[in-house]
DNA sequence: CGGCACCATGTTAGCGCTAAAATACTATTT
DNA sequence: AAATAGTATTTTAGCGCTAACATGGTGCCG
């Protein structure tokens, strides 16, 4: 049970150093350097040299000292209310599939849909002065966005686009226009009595719901008592209650609409248990198209959002910019779905 | 539409620091500094006029100058298969509760389940010269073995424990235990053809099935045709898929053990398309124990793994180790608890 | 064959911060 | 009042790397 660490919090030595690797290869530093950063740059002996000496000694590179000196970070924050949400991880792939080959490092943080821990993870991110920023949401404390504003790093903010203006630029769709399709397509198919329910109720669900509710509101449907939301995280668990709840105040419901997939699955199941025929007797839709929408019986009816290219865009407006570009549309409406399928 | 940096990549001036606090309220840096780090160093009048001035100024510290010159950098490095798979957002979890209050930042990157990732994701952490690190698994290739040695810090490999020595430390759970306690439990309700299913076959789900199998065999009940595995991702849609497969090579299965509680929602919804009642026609048992577990129709049996606390012991052993304390106990054995629901 | 362009490489200086040593200042003791 | 111990603060020196400039070598033109 040996120590394993050589004297943290101390000055270092022993370890080895791009100095070590020029030594050894009998050239400069900034050659190391060069050959490491811009290989192209160097002589083909020279970068089989250095590369040999690297190997040989094991070096590894120190981050912290190239972005020092180098005045870059090459690291890219990005900040969403929760990776456990399975929404957030197409988004991070596409952000990733762009940002890994371009050679920049991606900082994640959870806000845990609040405001609070949003402006105290942005504070801490920009002690790693990230070289740019995605955050989700329009929305945010105003000592953060002067913060932001100061940092003069490009930004992203996705998810949703058309409520108002971006700081920098943003990518996503519009929720209450989507959560409207949603409302039509059920108006379409003949449902009178319709509920909505809702859980960790952050700015998207809640324009979701508002976008749903004012087409009810148009076609006279619109009943308040119908609409039962709570700001607790979203579970199936939750999905099932919400939905015994709103059934209890409204037995003659004919049609649902969840906030998201996870409540209808809850929604779904308790139907099963309560021999409710989805959707006979009760129609019920959700929101984002999880994977596992298509395979519930009955399959569910529900919003696809191009969660993957948000994050994708995203990434790619901050790399054009990164490059020095001026892009003349800042503000990027991708649109989603109604994927129709068996619940509704 | 403003270019909002100022000249990324050559020497800065303009930012805000150290030195400029110092100026402004009238100490020296190192001042400043222990006002930032060590608050109960300075006296209070100087730590006001400290906090005035990083205030009226919007200064933001640089944590790559802070890495470099105190050859630390507060940073824990956390490697795990995948965010998107809910398993690991509850170690992720106990991880955070631990690192965060102690001042320390999470790195965190997926090997997508491959080596070759894993590998260069460990290299590529390395390079950020984290002051320990928490990695999935005890398996890894022989040249990131090397590596991780040779950066001689302390290190935590999660989630399973038993198979073989640790390079440093673990914690988690003895995955072929967990398979062969379901194993039992199902011969003991009377089952006797029973199949298994797997998909993302990482070492640690092939423990399980390895551990499920040894038991039936014991019984002499085992049987390589009701062993169903691939490669691919475990999805809903895989469940489904794999258990129709199965069926069809065995009609007369009375039960199936799952790898996952992914597989086992398709392979119940499966069920519930061909009109198989489960538990009576067919038995279905996940592992995991997700949330959605308990509110599926039938409740789904499975194991639950204690991942939040994987994830909090873990880090508390990095925490010790890095607050220069000598561990006696390197591996910890979490255990696990089989949860008897409806499905089986 | 001198002059110029172009490339590969080297030199210098410094990024913003903190460890360690040095110094000033304040009790407390003798 | 001098010696001692302790605390608060400053000074010095660099952490490991790269931007910017300097240099030396090569080929190519008139």
């Amino acid at each position: 049970m040996t120590t394993r660490q050589s004297q943290p919090g101390s000055r270092s030595k022993g370890r080895v150093t791009l100095s070590d690797v020029a030594r050894m290869s009998g050239v400069s530093a900034m050659t190391v350097s060069r050959a490491l950063n811009e290989p192209q740059r160097v002589s083909e002996q020279v970068r089989e040299r250095v590369e040999q000496a690297i190997d040989a000694l094991g070096y590894i590179p120190n981050r912290a000292a190239r972005s020092l000196a180098g005045n870059r970070s090459h690291t890219i924050a990005v900040v969403i209310p929760s990776v456990s949400n399975a929404v957030f991880n197409n988004v991070i792939r596409g952000i990733y599939d762009v940002c890994a080959p371009a050679g920049y490092e991606m900082l994640m943080g959870n806000t845990y849909y609040s405001v609070q821990q949003e402006s105290s993870l942005i504070s801490k991110f920009l002690t790693h002065h990230p070289d740019g920023m995605i955050v989700t949401g329009l929305d945010m404390a105003d000592s953060t966005r002067r913060q932001l504003e100061a940092a003069a790093i490009p930004l992203v903010q996705i998810m949703e686009v058309g409520t108002s203006a971006p700081l920098d630029m943003s990518v996503g769709i519009s929720h209450s226009d989507a959560g409207a399709a949603m409302a039509r397509y059920m108006l379409e198919r003949g449902y009178k009595r319709i509920g909505v329910l809702g859980a960790q109720m952050d700015y998207r669900s809640q324009r979701r719901i508002q976008g749903f509710i004012d087409v009810l509101a148009e076609a006279g449907l619109a009943d308040d008592k119908r609409v039962l939301t709570t700001a607790e995280p979203s579970t199936v668990r939750l999905g099932g209650q919400l939905l015994a709840d709103l059934l209890l105040a409204n037995p003659d419901l004919d049609a649902v609409f969840c906030c998201n997939d996870d409540l209808a699955y809850g929604a779904i199941y308790e139907c099963q248990r309560r021999h409710i025929r989805v959707p006979q007797q009760l129609a019920i839709a959700g929101f984002n198209d999880l994977e596992g929408s298509a395979c519930i019986n009955p399959s569910l009816t529900s919003i696809q959002t191009p969660l993957y290219d948000i994050g994708k865009t995203a990434a790619q407006m901050l790399m054009r910019r990164l490059a020095g570009e001026v892009l003349q549309q800042s503000v990027v409406d991708l649109g989603f779905r109604l994927q129709a399928r068996d619940s509704a």
